[in-house]
DNA sequence: CGAATGATACCCT
DNA sequence: GGGTATCATTCGG
């Protein structure tokens, strides 16, 4: 007997507005294991996080709120916890949520999940009917496009539990807790135009994991 | 390795 | 206001 959508809502409450209320890499640190659940009209699509990035205030040059407060940037400088969600290179979109802005407008890219919950409508979503389930959403568009997350996205609360929302685990359907795992660090990816701000060890990721988008 | 693809930021009239 | 270089990526060759 498997667990109904219905069942594992209760379970996969959203994460409070104090969480993201902290140094934008403590935040990226925290959030690896944390459920990323997507509701829509066929239920649940959802997965724990394994791997993240953590991008600081105006003075950090691979932020987006290096340019101050622009309309793409607007979400960056309001409340903590809602998300960021912009459009890259044309056509992919990227999820993150803002983080500790109160005194630096930063935010936490989220690079990959493990799809758990509604790995068919993912895999459709995906348009890879032959992609091995762990490899669904190892990438921060990837992710978007599985969850159907768009820029319809950006500036939502993602402390609300509606549609789009940020879960602690625990919840009874398997998971895999943080602790288990030995988090790796390394230098954010694509941000090679940042000088020494690129050095800077914000990548995180679950070492070993398979659906990290891309291993040491 | 390079194309796809369009919003954005930034510079110039 | 208008032109343009750039881009927190992905996929296929």
């Amino acid at each position: 007997m498997s667990a109904t959508s219905a069942e594992v809502r209760a379970p996969l409450k959203p994460l409070g507005r104090s969480f993201f209320d902290r140094p934008t890499e403590t935040v990226a640190r925290a959030l690896l294991g944390v459920w990323v659940v997507r509701s829509t009209p066929d239920g649940l699509s959802a997965g724990p996080i394994v791997e993240t990035e953590a991008y600081g205030g105006p003075d950090d040059l691979a932020s987006h709120s290096r340019a101050g407060r622009t309309r793409r940037t607007t979400p960056m400088f309001g409340e903590v916890g809602h998300a960021y969600v912009y459009l890259v290179y044309g056509m992919h979109q990227c999820l993150n949520v803002v983080a500790y802005n109160g005194r630096e407008a930063g935010a936490v890219l989220i690079r990959a999940i493990a799809p758990v919950l509604g790995v068919d409508d993912i895999r459709r979503r995906r348009g890879r009917p032959t992609d091995p389930t762990y490899r669904l959403c190892s990438g921060p568009a990837k992710l978007c496009q599985g969850l159907a997350v768009d820029r319809s996205f950006d500036g939502h609360d993602l402390t609300l539990g509606e549609g789009l929302w940020l879960a602690a685990p625990g919840a009874p359907v398997g998971l895999r807790v943080q602790s288990e795992t030995q988090i790796a660090s390394g230098a954010r990816i694509g941000v090679d135009y940042a000088g020494e701000w690129a050095a800077r060890p914000w990548r995180f990721w679950l070492a070993g994991n398979r659906s990290v988008s891309r291993q040491r």
